[in-house]
DNA sequence: CAAATCACTTGACATAGATCAATACGCCTT
DNA sequence: AAGGCGTATTGATCTATGTCAAGTGATTTG
């Protein structure tokens, strides 16, 4: 289930402006590939950690697609995220030293491990390090407001359109260009994650298509629309909709 | 609006155990007493520090009561959290330099500023206040899951409990017993928060009224039957409510 | 290749909570 | 004490989305 994979480099990783500081001389990137020693394998399904597990370390996905559950007692689960190559997964162990959510694998991955103990060493001897660490953990908080945001104040379909906004930026961020997008989780995994049930999903998603907003064929998506889709986007449940016949098509 | 305060001693404070890390040399105390040199008043409705501002400084609640909101760019506002004394503010600044959302005092209130700049190289020279910095926010972004999961699979009824009971969980880890809270906010701001319109959020708390789970006196709520609380928090979309008579009462 | 399983779509209906509206309460000001 | 304003309650409707159900299309398995 976890195979130590062929050492790589950060120094020559493709994700290293994703995922480093940046502005390091060369022997503080040694002293990081030091520390970065173990990288493995996930395969699709399988637990990179688990709710309650003792942390030990942070993860960065190197290839893949990973989600992360929430679990409540009564059997519930819920999805809290999706992390793609170059994020870092694992930060809401380190508060009370153990993994807050379960991490699953959504396809085949690698991941590089951080062992938290040796990146503090570290951290102490690399202030930029440090912040670095600090950087990726507030912004970790601003993107779960984000999401509580809309969570709070959005409709079905602004959800949808904000979901689908996110994964695009995110890719672009990674160097995809293009406005197609491949949906690597279910349709009952975006509902669990957006507060929406399945049906919900799909038929937001169909009314999108039939606006001509995205083209869908199911995990392919591509968008035809992209201003009408922000515009969606920016629609809360206080937002006067009279005002935008455009948008209030049913 | 902000007004330096009366100087006081981290060593001597009250709020000692929830703001600094433990097991501190004297030395090192005092190192962190000269960095947290400046206390502000903040009187009841002003800004702390406001989105899009530059981030500077953490802030650590003395005394008093503060919302943060979250401003769309169509103008709504949405609440995404409350702080009381002990909690450290402006998290959400550090990743971009600025901060993400604006901080407001509910009540008269004084704050502990922290200058980020001090903080981080003071840092360098105590790993635990590097750690315990790390600590409070992952502990921020398992407070954030908590509150998606809420919003994602609870109704009106179990957003209300549980909002209750992580209010009371507060006051009792800030040394005050007892079974009565005393809600800073308006309904109004709760509804924000939980992603409810005010009058659910009325007709909620006089619903746990009417069943007795709780006395409501406008801003005055005193839990009567804790058990119950519990148990409609744990309630998500998805449990079998049929199975709980006791609860499900109209 | 058949068959089974899983993921998705679509329709019909039910309902929690939003919205609209009226009223009441508490608190400040004069 | 009276007036006025912000805040809260309560009732009557409306609607977005949940729920239940049926059916299709994809993918895996024997």
């Amino acid at each position: 289930m976890r195979i130590p994979i062929a050492i790589t480099h950060c120094a020559s990783c493709r994700l290293r402006d994703l995922c480093m500081p940046t502005g390091l001389s060369s022997k503080q990137m040694t002293m990081i590939d030091h520390m970065v020693s173990t990288r493995v394998k996930i395969t699709r399904g399988k637990v990179l950690y688990r709710a309650t597990g003792a942390f030990q370390s942070l993860y960065v996905v190197r290839t893949g697609f990973f989600k992360t559950i929430l679990s409540a007692r009564d059997g519930h689960d819920q999805v809290s995220g999706f992390y793609m190559a170059g994020e870092l997964l694992g930060l809401d162990g380190i508060g009370l030293s153990e993994y807050a959510c379960t991490a699953i694998a959504l396809e085949d991955s690698d991941v590089c491990v951080l062992h938290m103990e040796d990146l503090n060493t570290l951290s102490q001897k690399i202030p930029e390090l440090q912040w670095h660490v600090q950087k990726i953990m507030s912004r970790e908080i601003v993107r779960d407001h984000d999401l509580f945001f809309l969570l709070g104040s959005m409709r079905a379909e602004g959800r949808i359109a904000s979901f689908l906004l996110n994964l695009l930026t995110r890719l672009h961020a990674r160097g995809q260009s293009g406005d197609a997008l491949h949906l690597r989780m279910t349709r009952e995994e975006i509902g669990s994650y957006l507060g929406l049930t399945i049906e919900t999903v799909s038929r937001t998603l169909s009314k999108l298509s039939h606006k001509g907003i995205i083209n869908l064929q199911l995990k392919e998506v591509r968008i035809l629309n992209l201003p009408a889709l922000h515009q969606l986007a920016q629609h809360t449940d206080d937002s006067d909709c009279q005002h935008h016949p455009l948008l209030s098509t049913p």
